[in-house]
Formats: C-alpha cells, structure tokens, sequence
DNA sequence: CGGGATTTGTTTATTTGCGGCACAAAGTCA
DNA sequence: TGACTTTGTGCCGCAAATAAACAAATCCCG
C-alpha cells in the first residue's frame, strides 16, 4: 500500500519556522558583517517584531553580540549594532596531505583564528598513526582556540582521495585503502581530551574542501557561484560547486577529474586504465616535459617555474603542452557542467601565465554554448585562500550557521 | 553595510508552513497511489488531526478524491481510501524534435491521458511556423484533455538545443537560433484559445525532459535516483539527474556530451571543434562506419540492427567502435558526477546488444572509485517511457504537487 | 452473538510564532 | 526648540500544529 521511493522531506511546524527564521537572522547578520534589528528586518522578510525576539534568543546563545550604536548621519533613532560573535562555537579543520597536515580553527564570521601546520611526509606511514598525529595536532589547536574563548564543535577532516561514508575508500598517494578515517580520528581525538564530550566528526575529499573554502571565503564572495575547481599536485583533485552548493555526486566521488582521457591508447596510468589526464598534466607529467627531476617535489616546481619566468622555451612548451591538454579535457568538463568559472590551483597557481592562455585557446575553442568566449576571465586562479583546512573548518561553521538552536541545545543538554 | 552576496531563501512563517504540509501529504498520497488519512499521518509524521485538516482541503481544491473504505483484513476501524484525483489539474508537455512533434497531457497522479504526434520535418522550417503547428497540436490536445475533466495549467516545451531564459540559443539540428520559443508558443496558443486565460509557457532542453521522464515514470521509480541519461540522435543528448534532480549547471546548459572530446586532432565537427564524440558515435558516424546511407535516419538505424541482429561483422564493428569511443567518454563523465547508473536511450536503446558490452568495458577499466564493477547492472537501456514530452508534462505535474495551494488560488482568483 | 480490543477520523482545548499596531526612545533637520 | 524619522519593544490576534478525548467501525474470541 505504501512505497518509500520517493522519500519525503520532514513535516514542518512552528518549531520549523523557529528555526529556519533564526539561522536566516544570524545569516543576514554574518553577510552583512554589522547590522541593526531593523535592517535585518527589510532584508530577510521579517517584521522588526519578530527579528528582535530571533536576535534575543541569538544574544541569549552567544552567537551574535551588540556593538555601540549606528552614527548614521541620517535621520532617525541610530540602531544597535550587531555583530556575529567572535567568542562561542567555531569550526575545526584539519586537511591530511602527502606532505603536511594543516589543522585551522574558524570563528563563525569566518576569520582564521588558529593555525598549525606540521610538515611530514605520510607516505607509506600507517594510517593510524597519521591520524593520531593529526589529531595531536587537533588537540594543540583546540587549547589556543580555547585561550581566545573559542569552541569548536565539531571537526572536518579532508583527505587525498575518495572518501565516503566516514572512510577513505582509496587514497593513492596516501598509499590508503579502506581506512575508516572519521572512527579512527575520533578515538585517537578522545584518547587526548578525555574530559571533553566527543567532538563529532566528518570527513570529505580535499579537494571538495578546498573549492568550499573557494566559495566561502574566495572567489564566492565575489559573486561567482559555480565553478570548476582544479588542483594540480601529485595527482589533478577536481570539485564542482553549483550556485553555491557542492556537487557531491551520488556516493560522494564526484569532481574526479584527473583520470579523464586524453588518449585512448596513451601513456599507462596508475590508475590502471590509459591516457589519464594526470599522465599529460600531472605535476610529474610536467616536470618531466620540461627536463627536470620529477622526484624534486615542490622544488621541483618551482624551478619550472624560475625557468619559464626566464623565457627557456623548454620550460615553456612543457607547460603550454600540459595546458592544451588540460584545456582539451576542461573543455569537456565544462560541456558538462556548465559553470560559471573554471578555477585553477595547487601547482597550476604559479604556472598560471604560461598555463591560462593554452587552456583557454581550448576553452575557446570547444566550450558549446558560445558563452565562454563573451565576457571574458571565467578561468582564473584560485586566491590563496581556498585551503581545504579552512573550506573543511568552514563545513563545521556552515553546519552551525544553518541551524543556530540545534548547537545551542546540544551546548546546554 | 549590507552586502547582497549571499542569497538567502524567503523566510518562514504559518503560511508557509502550511503550504509545505499540504504539498507534503499530496506527494504522500500520490507516491502511495492510494493511501489512509491515518496511513498518511504515521508516514509523514504529522498527526491524525493535522493531516485531516490538509486532506479536507485537498478536497475542496479537488487534488484528492476520496474512494471506499480499506477492507483492511486488519481489526479496526477502515479508514477511507485516498487517491489522486484524476481530473482536474493536469500538465501539458510539448517536444519539438527534428522530424516529429508530440504532445501530451499528464495527470496528477502521472498517467499518460492525452497523445497526439504530428511527423513533420522541422529542418530549415520558419521558427515561428514550426512553433505555431506546435500550438495548434496543443490547443487539439486541450480539448482532449477537456472531454476528460483535465484542465492544463501549464505548459513546458523540450526542444533540441540550448535553452537558457526561455529562449534557444542554438539548435543546431533544427537549424534555430536565438528564438524565443517561450514567448512566441504563449503567443500563438494564445491565438488559438482567446477564450482562456493565457498557459504560462516554460522550457527546456529536450534530453533534460526525457531523463526527468525517466526518473518520474521510469527508472526513478525503481530507485534508480542518479543518473547520467545519454539520447543517441542525430546529436547526441546528455542530461544528469543527481539524487533525484536534474543539473542544469549555472545557465542551463549542462549534460552536453556530445562535444566532448575523443581525439582532439580528429575529424571536424559542425561545432567547429576536432575530434567531438558525436563524430565517433553519433547517428551518421555510426551508419556511415557500416556502410549504410546516412542520410535514411531512422530506417538506416533500423537497417543496421537488422545487419548486426543477422550476425553481419562490418555491422557489429562498427557499433562496437562507437562504443568503445562512447564508453571512453561516459568512464569521463561517471568520474566527474559518480551516477548510480548510465542509461542509454535514442538510437542507442536499439543497438543496446552490441553497443553495451564495449560501453560497459571501458567504463569497468576507467571508472576509479572502483565501484562500477562491483554491483554491475549500472549500464541500462532507457524505458521506452522516457519521452521528453512526457517529462516535460512532468515539470507542470510537480509544479503543481510541490505547491498546491498556490494553484488552486490561481484558479479561483 | 456480544463484549473487548483496535484502529480511524473528528472535535476541542492548548501552545507557539509571526503580523499588525501602538508607543516610547533617540536621533536629524529646519 | 519643535517637527519629523527611524529604531526597538510590548500587546493582541490569528493561524496551524499538538495533545487528548471521543465516536465510529471493524475484528477477534469466547
């Protein structure tokens, strides 16, 4: 008599609206930066009534405080200044990389308030002990956050490599198969603070992480919504952001990018088939075009970049090789997609003025609707702010911004 | 002071509350086929009282109809049975294709109660000609749909090109561009029926209509809730649904694949670019490869089952090899979205016997998450029930199931 | 065959969150 | 200084969901 195919969105009440009108409140409030009662009141819909009660019970939990008043230098009664606090709940981030580990704190405005970054190679080192290390880490982070009045409540993890359901299915440059990071993390985390409840953990690819922090705190608040987001390193991460959301897919791999053909019949790929992307636009792939020890690493990079900048053509027709390619397959991706911005980062940041122009060419070129060619700067690099410590620390803000009361009465039960 | 940058949703209050609800109790009663006010209650989560109150309006709206009493075999009191009411508000779809143009009128409850197809070639006809023999197909099938107590209150026309903002920006295969097909079909429907208030008119891609046809009445009902839909015909179609909705990207242009690429130094495509996918598997490609005319459409098509059916190689070579280039493709296209499945329709779903295996071999070597293999079956023929103009009549039916009330205001206001 | 158990649908009272309105507070402008 | 404006806050009413009680209709079992 009844199917659950379709399944149905939860029922709404009062307590519904409560909380949909808070978060939109304390949202108005975190765009804006500073606002008053009455102007989150015309923004969201809301009467002056009805956003004084919200901004009392965000006062009450500590989300949003008052600032002086407005000198407005208009007419009328100035209004109390509200701000998103800089105390209370926070987000913690923690991105697990070939060769580092960065863990950050962000407040809920958004500002990176904590930061440590351990340098360490985690290849081929047991899983449990990198997330133990990791979660030492965590923990350092967690005791400065608290000298600022700073609690996070809960931690994102983002990795390398496919991860789903709470564990990363295969990391290949991690050397990881099936690790259940999210338990392991957890329990390595509660082993530091046992005197604390649990802080709940999640986990996502880094590359995902690091277009969210794109969005949140980059390019997104520029106005660019969707975009393609590419970071070459040892591999090529992919992530896809559509107005505004994060394309996940339907186990949580989508955004793979870097093992897209170039040619059918092409170099053989680790990943076991031919003619991966990563083979023509790898960072290995370049380096080795250009004639330089792909071993060196970072160095490595940054010496093709010294040498492009010196106009050896070497150098050059490596990386305008690598973006032809890389623009060839984009291209496709953006067919596909059909977003507003391709973004590119990690190693691609720095090689970006011999890089751009051969992607784009492609862009140009194989892009079907005709609209890439119109208004110009839609491939652009990343801003040095999409780190996925900070996108994964903001996962955690979001999650907070999205439903103010259900962490205050978790903070109080 | 107030920056605009982030969008956020209206906000909430009784209103909405109720309109959510009574969406909520539609959908659950359509989704059950038939279903109990109590039934409803326990699986929606609202109580017995709640739900009575949303169900009397239904009626009065006429949405719902109520039939007996449940001779339930269970003690207790039956409840009374609750259906969908077949008559009343119904959606009106429209597909423009190359050689043909259908209509048809879909009820609430999602049958098919009105078909009308009109064969016409449509290539190098006036827009505006082609747009008025549309509405003329149309206004007919209004009148069928009348005799039967269904009023459309809407219309979605699919088309075959790229739509953004109701208008075509390019159909290459129609030969169209830049027609303001939304605007132009109201006008000429509008002619025809002066008496009525005016449809308000939508559009969309054509591939985009038949996946949600095939998530609403096919595959989707079976679970199949993401997927990626391939339409082999002249063109090659592509359109993504993702945990049961469809991507459009940022302009609506997304699931573009036949101009992806499979050699960026082959053959010239009409899109100007080298080497497109639909030059390897696309209709002429595929007829031409086995020495068959390409210029006999569909009868070519048919021809070359019958040549692979009988066992002929230079037939099944040829199908093999688009789908070998096809699945190269699609592996691509899996990586970035990670789908539950591929469905293949058009063309494709009659040559499915030869073109699978090679399609399914590639994607087993190049899908990385590694999960394609493991459950097989995740490569399938479209349902015959995924036709666009039925999905299109779709996008009216769940306009009205996602918001009853304001339809039924409409009508009375 | 008749009473208890059970399930359905409705009725009534209660709660809660927003809209509307009035009003005091705190400024600007002439 | 007084008119005007704008802000923030009580107070009342309304709408919609919940909770609880009740009537109706059927099954079960002695």
């Amino acid at each position: 008599m009844k199917n659950n195919l379709t399944p149905l969105e939860p029922k709404a009440d009062k307590a519904t609206v409560r909380r949909h009108n808070l978060s939109l409140v304390l949202r108005a409030v975190h765009d804006a930066g500073e606002a008053t009662r009455a102007g989150v009141a015309t923004h969201v819909g809301l009467t002056r009534a009805a956003v004084s009660s919200l901004v009392e019970q965000l006062l009450e939990y500590g989300f949003v405080s008052e600032g002086g008043k407005t000198s407005s230098g208009q007419a009328g009664r100035p209004g109390t200044v509200l701000r998103v606090s800089r105390s209370g709940p926070a987000g913690l981030g923690v991105e697990i990389n070939i060769d580092y580990v960065t863990v950050c704190v962000v407040d809920l405005a958004g500002t990176d308030r904590v930061r440590l970054v351990e340098h360490v190679d985690n290849r081929g080192v047991q899983p449990s002990e990198v997330l133990a290390r990791a979660a030492r880490l965590a923990a350092r982070a967690v005791g400065s956050a608290a000298e600022q009045d700073l609690v996070p409540v809960g931690v994102h993890v983002a990795l390398p490599g496919l991860v789903t359901g709470g564990t990363v299915r295969q990391a290949p440059n991690l050397g990881w198969q099936r690790v259940a990071v999210e338990g392991l993390f957890a329990q390595a985390l509660l082993a530091l603070r046992p005197l604390h409840r649990p802080l709940p953990v999640s986990s996502d690819n880094e590359a995902n992480a690091a277009a969210l922090a794109e969005l949140w705190y980059g390019a997104g608040t520029e106005g660019v919504r969707s975009f393609l987001y590419l970071t070459g390193e040892i591999g090529i991460g992919g992530a896809l952001v559509l107005r505004g959301e994060l394309l996940r897919g339907a186990h949580g791999f989508a955004g793979e990018i870097g093992h897209m053909v170039v040619d059918p019949d092409g170099p053989l790929c680790r990943c076991g088939a031919r003619g991966c992307l990563e083979q023509y636009a790898g960072q290995s792939a370049l380096l080795e075009a250009a004639g330089i020890d792909a071993g060196t690493g970072m160095q490595g990079v940054a010496e093709l970049e010294r040498r492009a900048r010196r106009g050896e053509s070497a150098a050059r027709s490596a990386i305008e090789r690598a973006g032809r390619h890389l623009g060839v397959v984009v291209s496709g991706a953006v067919n596909l997609f059909d977003p507003d911005a391709v973004m590119l980062g990690g190693v691609y940041r720095e090689l970006m003025d011999w890089l751009a122009p051969a992607v784009d060419r492609e862009l140009a070129r194989r892009v079907v609707s005709g609209l890439w060619s119109e208004d110009g700067k839609r491939l652009r690099a990343s801003s040095s702010l999409g780190d996925a410590a900070r996108g994964a620390a903001g996962v955690i803000v979001r999650e907070v911004l999205a439903d103010p009361a259900a962490h205050a009465e978790r903070d109080a039960g």
